[in-house]
DNA sequence: TACAATGTTTTAAG
DNA sequence: CCTTAAAACATTGT
């Protein structure tokens, strides 16, 4: 489920756990998601420190405990974080449970896909430090698009936004709302994109993120039915400015959803 | 049964 | 060394 939109509501929905104490850990008992140090010795670090505070960047999620403690989480395919009662008991599912004396916090990826990392340092990991700009930041550029254009030119531009070192947070559903929106066609050779193309391209970027990160992000809310997200699930999904039937085809290795005649290939 | 699912990494070819 | 495409990973639901 998760990208850059989700990850947020999702990382907000360990915050009642922000400034308690840690009494307990749980590991999932073969420890799949785990990369770096043991379970053993999370579980040795975390115990009696205390959730300071957390953020999100892209899929990429940081935990700060008050034992210089970071807990990287990324979700995956089908990873979830909640909250559950103090004595919940951990499912087949779960891989991390943190219990504090009021609440659990709870890792649930029944797929596997998501992976956890953690380490003591005074400050944030390199991993984390060497994230690429945010979107919304100023960082991200047309001009950093150029560039893009011309080293990824002969693939199509649907795989290129997929590409987490460029677009940090754009998944599979973002990628077709961006495209369409910018009426892009997502089998579209990259370098054959416009500079006008590009301008587009950077402006529903940006629109999508904001507006995904407010609705989504902030109260975990559903998009409007003018977005494509809403029609692209199903076979037989309606394009909400032409009416016509939504095409599905895989480009860039995933299902891609376009409303044909309003995304045009060049 | 077979395939697809909001993701990333590895492998291999060009 | 670089780009590009495909396979692999694990599980569930249709």
């Amino acid at each position: 489920m998760p990208e850059l939109a989700e990850v947020e509501y999702y990382r907000r929905q360990w915050d009642p756990g922000l400034g308690h104490k840690i009494l307990q850990i749980l590991v999932h008992p073969k420890a799949r998601l785990f990369t770096g140090l043991t379970p053993k010795q999370i579980v040795s670090e975390l115990i009696d420190s205390t959730l300071r505070s957390s953020e999100s960047h892209g899929k990429q999620m940081l935990f700060r405990f008050s034992s210089k403690g970071w807990l990287g989480i990324h979700l995956g395919m089908s990873g979830l974080l909640s909250i559950d009662a103090p004595d919940y008991i951990p499912q087949r599912h779960d891989h991390l449970v943190i219990v504090q004396k009021k609440r659990a916090l709870v890792l649930t990826d029944p797929r596997q896909f998501g992976r956890v990392r953690f380490e003591v340092s005074a400050s944030a990991p390199m991993w984390w430090q060497n994230l690429p700009p945010s979107l919304l930041s100023p960082l991200f550029s047309v001009e950093s698009l150029k560039v893009t254009r011309t080293r990824y030119r002969r693939s199509p531009i649907k795989a290129i936004l997929l590409r987490q070192d460029l677009f940090p947070g754009i998944g599979n559903w973002m990628a077709d709302e961006i495209l369409w929106r910018g009426r892009l066609h997502p089998a579209n050779a990259t370098g054959l994109l416009s500079d006008f193309d590009l301008e587009t391209l950077h402006r529903e970027i940006r629109y999508v993120c904001r507006h995904a990160l407010r609705i989504i992000g902030q109260k975990g809310g559903y998009l409007p039915d003018n977005w494509l997200t809403n029609h692209r699930w199903k076979e037989g999904g309606i394009c909400p400015q032409t009416g016509v039937e939504l095409k599905r085809k895989e480009i860039g290795g995933r299902t891609t959803c376009w409303s044909p005649a309003w995304q045009k290939l060049k």
